[in-house]
DNA sequence: ACTCCTTTGAAGCTC
DNA sequence: GAGCTTCAAAGGAGT
């Protein structure tokens, strides 16, 4: 892993190297250079759904690390190449448009502050993928022109329209899905704030941005995300609990998303059209070569974009830590868990758990009540004999339960 | 419905 | 400070 040198200067405190970026004539003669046919890009499919097989192998991209690229490779950088950025004039200024990333649409002038590179190809091949990844074909005619996808119309730099195109889930989550996020203003600076993500004093008191659209690292209750349904009950709550669902649940601020992260999510659906894989673990693998793969002057560009995110969410949440949602998964994982050692059980299950007939076996194990035998439906049963293993169960007949009631591993039943 | 898988990097945690 | 753990995205597969 091509570990950056700290660079020094990062007010982040990330290691983000900074390096000096060729000329952007010298990039695009480069693209000129290495246009390639339709064959080339059939050719290249087919080489990569073997990678994708390959990729199965652990430590096979390790093992080609430092190679000398095969053709194939050569092809796809050069093809990426192809697709690269787009430049697009507004008000005079052109501004340098990351496909998957309208939002990073910046003023050249900018790139050349801020060691970006000035044009490094980063635009997945949308003809191809367009109809292909479910990202894409979210709330997109696939008749839109890709120039004006990914570019704001003149004037509304710095402004989010839902009509917008947005490719995937957004970086963060919350925001319309697509992935594609609001375009950098040209006036922005590496000291700046971010008009994408306005300053947190302009955010409403839900997060919510002027435009109505929730800054993305804000994930509202309703989104389906993972944090989500941590918060939802996964087994039957005690009216208490119950209640408290119903209040309004504090929208979760994610993390940022670091620099191999911004790179999948502009990757992937690219990857997803060339290799026509589906599974994130395959395309993952495979991104994660890709990525290795990456000049350093192209990862660089990433971890730029990265710091930024890093910096932009500081700004919007000054008080937000990782440690926010450090432990979560961990911790609803052990309070279910727990939950399920406490949680009352039903007879009828643990019935069936040892193989007893519902109607009229009294449960031997836990001396849960058959519903048949039982007055009013039978209460919850407290016992935890539905967890464990089932024992192996005697052919001694079951005593009656008077004094099996007042046993303490059925308490319900009292 | 929920978790796992799989990747890298950032940040938190533990010792 | 080193080393480990968790989370960020994604979506099919498995439970």
């Amino acid at each position: 892993m091509p570990q950056l040198s700290s660079g020094g200067g990062d007010d982040m405190g990330a290691n983000d190297e900074m390096i000096a970026f060729k000329d952007e004539g010298e990039q695009e003669e480069k693209i000129q250079e290495n246009a390639f046919t339709e064959r080339d890009l059939a050719d290249l499919k087919s080489s990569l759904v073997n990678e994708s097989e390959i990729s199965q192998s652990p430590g096979a991209a390790v093992a080609r690390r430092g190679q000398q690229p095969e053709p194939r490779c050569y092809v796809e950088k050069h093809r990426e190449h192809l697709n690269g950025v787009t430049k697009q004039q507004d008000g005079g200024m052109y501004k340098t448009s990351y496909p998957g990333y309208p939002f990073l649409m910046l003023p050249d002038p900018y790139l050349q502050s801020s060691s970006m590179p000035p044009s490094v190809s980063l635009r997945p091949n949308l003809n191809s993928t367009a109809n292909t990844h479910k990202h894409i074909r979210v709330h997109r005619p696939q008749s839109q022109d890709i120039s004006g996808f990914y570019s704001l119309p003149p004037g509304s730099v710095g402004q989010i329209s839902p009509s917008m195109g947005w490719q995937g889930q957004p970086v963060y989550p919350g925001l319309p899905s697509c992935g594609f996020r609001q375009t950098y203003s040209s006036s922005l600076s590496a000291s700046s704030s971010y008009p994408r993500f306005p300053h947190s004093l302009m955010l409403g008191p839900s997060g919510m941005h002027p435009t109505g659209i929730p800054h993305p690292a804000i994930v509202p209750p309703s989104a389906k995300q993972e944090h989500d349904h941590y918060d939802r009950g996964m087994y039957a709550k005690p009216q208490g609990e119950a209640k408290r669902e119903k209040e309004p649940k504090k929208p979760v601020i994610k993390k940022p998303l670091n620099a191999f992260m911004l790179y999948m999510k502009e990757m992937r659906a690219k990857v997803i059209a060339e290799c026509t894989l589906k599974e994130s673990a395959a395309i993952n693998q495979i991104l994660g070569r890709r990525w290795h793969a990456l000049t350093r002057d192209e990862q660089a560009k990433y971890y730029e974009l990265a710091r930024k995110e890093r910096q932009l969410h500081m700004q919007l949440y000054p008080s937000w830590s990782a440690r926010d949602n450090y432990g979560k998964k961990k911790r609803r994982k052990r309070e279910k868990q727990q939950d399920s050692n406490t949680d009352p059980g039903s007879p009828k299950k643990c019935r069936a758990r040892f193989g007893l007939n519902q109607q009229t076996d009294w449960c031997g194990p836990c001396r849960c009540v058959p519903e048949t035998l039982s007055a009013s439906p039978p209460p919850p049963c407290l016992c935890r004999f539905d967890r464990l293993p089932p024992p192996v169960l005697s052919s001694r007949p079951f005593i009656r339960p008077s004094v099996r009631l007042s046993d303490p591993v059925c308490m319900s039943l009292r």
